[in-house]
DNA sequence: GTCTATATTTGGATAGAC
DNA sequence: GTCTATCCAAATATAGAC
C-alpha cells in the first residue's frame, strides 16, 4: 500500500499542469488521472465536485503561491531586487516561455459566471504588487499603474506568441526588456 | 429550398466565430451546427475532415483577410496613416478586446504536429508587416523588428488581461499607446 | 446539399469492493 | 483512499433518404 504518495499539494501541481497544457476542456479525467497517478475515483474522494471543484481548488493553490512569492517580493527593500526576484520568480514559474499561463487556459475555457471572479481577483492581486513595487521604486501612481497593467500584458502576450510560434525566446526578450525598463525613471519617453 | 443561405465565406466566418469564443475543444459539432445555421451532416459534406478541416480552412480564411488588410495597409504611402489602417483594423477585428484571438485560441488547444507551420505563419507574417511599417516610417531594421514583435505581443497579450479581468478597456489603452510610440523615433529611450 | 436517424467513442461521474 | 466496473450523457462521425 502506497502510503499517500502523492501529498494534495503535489496532485493539484500535477492537475495544474495538465490544466496549462492542455486547457480546461482539453484536459480529461483520463489525462489528469494518468498526470496524478490517480484512479478517477480517487480524483472523485478528493475532488467531489469534479473537474470544477479541480479548477477552484488549482487557482486557489496557484494564487497561495503566488501570495509567497509576492511577500518575499516585498519583504526585499531594495527596489532593484525586487524587481529580479518577480522576474526571476516569473521565468522559473513560465520555463522560460515553455509553460503556458493556468489565467489565459482558464479564462479561454471556462465558465465566467463560476471562475470569473477568482480570475479577474488573481490578475488584480498581480497588478497590485507590480504597482507597489513601483510606487516603492518612486513611480507616481499613474506610472506605476500603467506599467502595472503593461507588464502582466506583456507577460501574458509573450507566452502567447512563444506557444503560437513555438519558439520560447521571445518570453525571454521580454523579460529582459522589462528588468531595463519597468522601474526606470519616469522623467520623459516611455 | 434555401438556395445556398450562407456562402462558404459566411460559413468559415462563423466557424471562426465559435473557435474565437468556445476554443477549438469547446466549441463542439453542436454549437458550430447551431451557429452556422447547417446541420451536422452538411457540416461533413463541406469539410469531410471534421472539426480539424474546419480548423485548418478557418486558419486559411484568417490569414486571407490578413492579407487583404495587410495589401490596403501595404498600399497607403503615409507612415503615419498605414500604422492608424493597422490599428484600427485590429480594434475592429478584435471588437475592442472584446474579442479572442482566433490564433491564441487555436495554439492553446490544438496539435503543435498538425497545426504548428500554420500558427508560425500567421504569427511570422503578422510580424514582418508591423516591421515593413517600422522600415518605411524610417526605424533600422532591429528597431522595426523589436517593436514589431512587441506590438503582437501586446495586442495578444491586452486580449488575455482584457478577457481574464472581464473589462476590455486595458485593450484600448494598450492600441493607444502603440499609436503613440510603435512608430517614434528611436533616439533614445524605448 | 441538406436532412433524420444511428453508430461509435470518449468524457464526466458513481457504486461498491477492498 | 484507492481500485474495478459500470452508467449516462455528450461528442465525433457516418448512412442513407430526399
Amino acid at each position: 500500500m502506497p502510503p499517500a504518495l502523492a501529498t494534495k499539494t503535489e496532485v493539484l501541481d500535477r492537475i495544474m499542469d495538465s490544466f496549462r497544457k492542455h486547457g480546461y476542456d482539453g484536459a480529461s479525467l483520463a489525462t489528469l488521472s494518468k498526470r496524478t497517478g490517480l484512479g478517477k475515483s480517487s480524483l472523485y474522494h478528493h475532488f467531489p465536485g469534479g473537474k470544477e471543484q479541480m479548477a477552484h481548488e488549482v487557482l486557489a493553490h496557484l494564487n497561495a503561491g503566488l501570495r509567497e512569492t509576492f511577500q518575499a517580493v516585498e519583504d526585499e527593500p531594495d527596489p532593484k531586487r525586487k524587481l529580479d526576484l518577480m522576474l526571476d520568480a516569473i521565468d522559473a514559474f513560465y520555463d522560460g516561455g515553455k509553460k503556458a499561463c493556468l489565467l489565459e487556459r482558464l479564462s479561454a475555457s471556462v465558465d465566467r459566471a463560476r471562475f470569473g471572479a477568482p480570475l479577474k481577483a488573481s490578475f488584480s492581486d498581480w497588478i497590485s504588487v507590480l504597482t507597489s513595487m513601483g510606487r516603492a521604486a518612486g513611480l507616481s501612481v499613474t506610472t506605476a499603474q500603467r506599467r502595472a497593467e503593461g507588464a502582466v500584458v506583456r507577460i501574458e502576450g509573450a507566452l502567447v506568441v512563444a506557444a503560437g510560434m513555438g519558439d520560447p525566446s521571445v518570453f525571454g526578450r521580454t523579460l529582459a526588456e522589462m528588468r531595463a525598463t519597468l522601474l526606470a525613471p519616469e522623467t520623459r519617453a516611455r
